[in-house]
DNA sequence: GTTAAAATTTAGCCAAGGCTAAATTGAATT
DNA sequence: AATTCAATTTAGCCTTGGCTAAATTTTAAC
């Protein structure tokens, strides 16, 4: 099989891994939303977020959680004092706000498309961390056709 | 703030945690997912699969491509012998086979809501391993509506 | 005000998926 | 056939996101 030239090779690797690359790298942001999106729930539900419900909510440890929380606040998207709950900063609302609306936006577009609402529940959670702007607008736009 | 009863806790939790868990499991075999269909893109187009391929489109080292393939190779869906390109086991096809029918359902679902194809082509990567079988058959039908 | 229970944190472990650098093997050219 | 260059593998490292078990601190009940 004869060779590409080495260059040929490298432009076109570059476009064919561009999606994967975005996929991996956002392995890391997807868990960062997860836990911002479910704080803000806890805190506007319960009044509070603690430790204890987002490990039971996320189906995780305890003290995985303790150890995600510390990456949030380092982050700046938390703060909290030892033993107690955890807040949100202005730069976590923001990201949590954001999710919970691409999350909202996703959810309401599978229902539209004739889902169940368990299945839109779920498949929603997956689903929203990989849509881009565009996808999500076309989405926004045949729900609110639709209804 | 009053306690609730563990059991109460518990199963809420239960439910609650599904989606995410799933989420998370769902990352391995992501990846695996991913690779097996590179590879049987490059085996139909290129009558080949070599690391070094995969490597670039994946756009990942090679030595994490020989790690992977290793680990690949444990669990049956591909065969190899040392310096020489890989081979997809039957299970190996199958996952491929099925992997490649989702990414093509969701893409052309993609461009039937009007997303451009570019960012159909992106979207459709993150988006595939996440999808149930339900949703997919819903994309399937709004599709084929619209053609 | 003690004490018991629950929540939180610490410590230490593991596997997955990355990487670079160095060693090895295969293939092509001369 | 020897050499050179590209591909592959090995070795060793790192980070992330999990876990359990043990220690600590709050909180609640008495």
């Amino acid at each position: 099989m004869p060779q590409q030239s080495k260059k040929a090779k490298a432009s076109k690797a570059k476009l064919q891994s561009a999606p994967f690359r975005r996929t991996r790298s956002d392995h890391s942001t997807e868990l960062v939303e997860d836990y911002l999106e479910l704080i803000a729930d806890l805190i506007d539900v319960k009044g509070e977020a603690r430790g204890t419900d987002v490990a039971l909510r996320l189906g995780v440890a305890n003290a995985t959680v303790v150890k995600m929380l510390k990456r949030l606040q380092d982050k700046g998207f938390i703060t909290q004092e030892p033993y107690r709950a955890v807040m949100l900063t202005t730069e976590g609302w923001e990201i949590a706000e954001k999710g919970r609306r691409r999350h909202a936006v996703v959810e309401n577009f599978l229902l539209a498309i004739g889902v169940s609402s368990e299945t839109a529940r779920i498949d929603s959670e997956g689903i929203e961390h990989h849509v881009s702007e565009e996808t999500l607008r076309m989405m926004a736009r045949f729900t609110n056709r639709k209804s």
